[in-house]
DNA sequence: TATATTTGCAACCGATTGGTTTCTCTTATC
DNA sequence: GATAAGAGAAACCAATCGGTTGCAAATATA
């Protein structure tokens, strides 16, 4: 099944590991110890996040390295393009330009 | 029980209605006319926006109109923050620096 | 070679999710 | 006043989620 990147920072968990991963490439047993829930658990999570690209793995041994990947991060960014003028410049946006538009034609 | 915005744009309908209500404020009706699930289930996900700050009320005799709240969607920009810098500009992160590091010391 | 470690996979379970249908309440409209 | 329309609330349901335990496979280590 292809997984969504909204739905897998919606886990707190996995955001919580995304920022751990950000910061340092980690094993599924390094990342766990961060964690009460047991390692299979957390080993999910990994795997979902695998799944839509937001962590990489590079097996070394028996030992598998998680790294983070920025790129796939972006999307979310790119997602939120369409509402960052709404709060960074109330003035220019479609909605105000209608609402005053409104207010004139009411006078 | 206290709703999470990540929980809240992690469904791809969700995600629809703040895209429609965020160019201009829409009754329930109004909002889903553009979906195929029935006036209800929209009515759930419209629920659960304003629970979580995402989108706000105001009645107008028997209507109820909603409206975008921006500066509740600048929470995940907020949350984006510790990754930007990672695809933004690679040469200036921890772990490409520590990479650095250790490519000097293997020499 | 025998044992320990690291990890993934499968089965199971209760809670949550997203959907439906039905009902009630409030507000327009005839 | 009677009827229609807009909207929320509750009950119900199949599917998914996040967790657990148990087991198998691969790789170090004694």
């Amino acid at each position: 099944m292809r997984r969504d990147i909204f739905q897998a920072i919606a886990d707190p968990t996995r955001r919580a590991i995304l920022s751990l991963i950000a910061l340092q490439a980690m094993t599924p047993n390094a990342i766990a110890e961060h964690f009460d829930s047991s390692r299979q658990a957390v080993s999910k999570h990994i795997h979902i996040l695998v799944e839509c690209d937001l962590l990489e793995q590079k097996q070394d041994g028996r030992e598998i390295y998680y790294h983070f990947n920025p790129k796939k991060m972006k999307e979310v960014d790119k997602w939120l393009e369409q509402f960052r003028n709404l709060w960074e410049n109330r003035f220019t946006n479609l909605d105000s330009l209608l609402n005053k538009m409104k207010t004139a034609k009411a006078k």
